[in-house]
DNA sequence: CGGCAAGGGGAAAGCGCTTTCCCGGAGGTT
DNA sequence: AACCTCCGGGAAAGCGCTTTCCCCTTGCCG
């Protein structure tokens, strides 16, 4: 009795990494050849008896294929590497959704990193992923706007690819990579002339931080539509703070400390979590939105029109921009000329946005 | 010159796969047994003089660990996985966070894979995490109802522990497991007697769906408190739908439904994604919350305090939730008995509650 | 009816590491 | 001075697969 127990414990100590090929093999009674040629599919094919055979005895056995040992064999993993700012926030959860959902399609298994923005951590992570030797990686974050930041990335990558790993970015990173590139400009261009059609002439935008590229463009798009219009924002109206709700709290305490007859009527949050962070604030200061302020955000995240009032926003396919990274990123043959899909944006207006109100005087 | 440039492709694709730890070890004038040992650490210590000389010459040749490799011969990756329902639900996206932080701390990367709560889904992931031989898996999502999901997952969890894996769960998953145990039904429980106190006696209840536990538990804590008070909820007043913003949407309407002397004064959406639903949906109906009903969550996701109203619901440490359960699954010797660690929840008022209205009559 | 091309099975050579195991030399004992 | 013990370097045996070769059958054609 307590030796049978003992025995079934040092069995199961002794080979603790599972049933492996060579046992199927020899319980089908065929070579390893044999057997990784019928499981694991091949370019040989194996005879359709023995085949079932195997087929039969690595169920029986509980056989499942040692991935590092078929990675190493086959010098390819079957993992994607996702590299972003922070799976909490609900943009990039979006766009993980959407990797996790391609990669899955094509057998592959995410393996995702926050980089919280951080050029070294970004670096760090092309590394890590380099080691795993990922099938390709996915660069969700903005990009920097510190040279030597973008040269840091830029030299990793390179080294990842020069060892044959393919990579597609998700807004712009540099001509060399295969890109899914959403219209940030052009749409924040069209929300801010869909403000000015309301009649907004005073605008406040709250924009992410000056080291990334990606709240850049879209502040670059919102003064290029102001300035068709000619109208230019008051000084101190454009605010540079974190994508998050205590950024669009802080930025908007700063705007409302200016004497009343200086207040915007429009306020652009340039992102939707930063924009319910400014209705948040707006809402406890007891600023009507929109009566006396309109609000507009960025990403239209899945919350965006649930917050009240709902948030008038530009519309991204996030979890489309995810899949399609993924996908841009396996066919890349790596030959030829990077391929840079463009996405558009479609400005959705809501409830937090109105006509702007009659001239305060 | 054309040679040349066809000389360059030729050596970048005959060793693709990166420099190996032997080129290092003939680069720095040693063994590869030295290599390995000065640069990937081990039992036995490297001469300081011969270390330094190695770790020279891995950066000068840029050299990256193989990880499928060291994998191999480690008989252990440095992976752990990650089974949620949805990474971009915030609920999911935060324990993610968790999960990724203290895999990171630990110097493991995450595996995520969504199963959109379907057990097959969840079932065929878990093969999938042991055939990539993770060290540990996280078992995010809730558990099945239903005997014959708990008894599939179950037997996998078992295989994939049987080859040495460690799991941890986050909710019951059945005793057998190391487990971060949210108090999901004295949360309930807790947040059902808050409303008693303010004066509300009907009560509507919004959870999940049957075949899922966590709702289940948390209905039951809702129960428990209502029974306490000898407040019984009306008929068809318990409804189940999906956690998601449209199953608190479409819960709403079949509530509003009724004649409006049945409606209730407190709804309790057992979720805040779906409580969210609800608000929504209200405003949509012109319901004045708190004023005509008042609305309570779940969870305390990020948004919650974001919405207007602010959402009354019960906090639980999403973040740590995940990053508890790698730290308990990586210590987890196997031996002993599961540590089952109980966290506390706490209600957290905010303007979607109020006091019940004076009885309509 | 011999010769030959496929078709499919198996032996064995790796893939890039880690880790025994062996060995030589330096230092300490009796 | 002979012996033993560490200490640390290196050769080589795997880890669990895939994939080249090599070889034996079959089936077919001239």
């Amino acid at each position: 009795m307590l030796r049978t127990s003992m025995q079934v414990v040092e069995e199961s100590g002794e080979r603790s990494m599972g049933v492996t090929l060579s046992e199927v093999a020899r319980h089908a009674g065929v070579s390893l050849a044999t057997a990784s040629r019928a499981l694991n599919g091949s370019a040989r094919t194996v005879g359709g008896e023995l085949a079932a055979k195997v087929r039969a005895s690595a169920d029986a056995l509980g056989y499942l294929p040692n991935a590092p040992a078929q990675a190493l064999a086959r010098a390819a993993t079957a993992n994607v590497g996702v590299l972003l700012h922070d799976v909490a926030d609900p943009y990039f959860a979006a766009i993980a959704r959407g990797v996790s959902d391609a990669a899955g399609r094509a057998g592959l298994l995410p393996l995702v990193i926050n980089t919280d923005g951080e050029p070294e951590t970004q670096v760090r992570g092309i590394r890590m992923l380099h080691g795993q030797r990922v099938r390709a990686i996915v660069l969700a974050g903005s990009a920097h706007t510190d040279p030597a930041a973008v040269r840091a990335v830029d030299a990793a990558l390179a080294d990842y690819r020069a060892d044959g790993g393919r990579i597609a970015t998700i807004t712009d990173h540099g001509p060399g990579y295969d890109a899914v590139l959403p219209d940030n400009r052009g749409g924040a261009a069209d929300l801010t002339r869909a403000l000015l059609g309301l009649g907004h002439r005073e605008f406040a935008v709250i924009t992410g931080p000056e080291r990334l590229r990606v709240p850049m463009e879209r502040l670059a798009g919102v003064r290029e539509a102001l300035a068709e219009a000619g109208v230019e924002p008051a000084e101190g109206a454009v605010q540079h703070v974190e994508f998050t709700r205590a950024g669009g709290r802080e930025a908007v305490r700063r705007l409302l400390d200016r004497p009343q007859a200086e207040w915007p009527t429009a306020v652009l949050a340039l992102s939707d979590v930063c924009a319910i962070g400014v209705l948040g604030e707006l809402r406890a200061r007891g600023v009507d939105v929109p009566g006396r302020m309109s609000v507009a955000g960025f990403d239209d995240i899945p919350f965006a029109a649930d917050v009240a009032p709902a948030l008038s926003t530009v519309r991204m396919p996030l979890e489309r921009l995810g899949a399609s990274a993924v996908t841009l990123a396996l066919e890349s043959d790596g030959g030829g000329r990077p391929v840079r899909q463009a996405l558009p944006t479609e400005v959705v207006l809501r409830g937090s946005t109105g006509a702007a109100p009659a001239r305060g005087r």
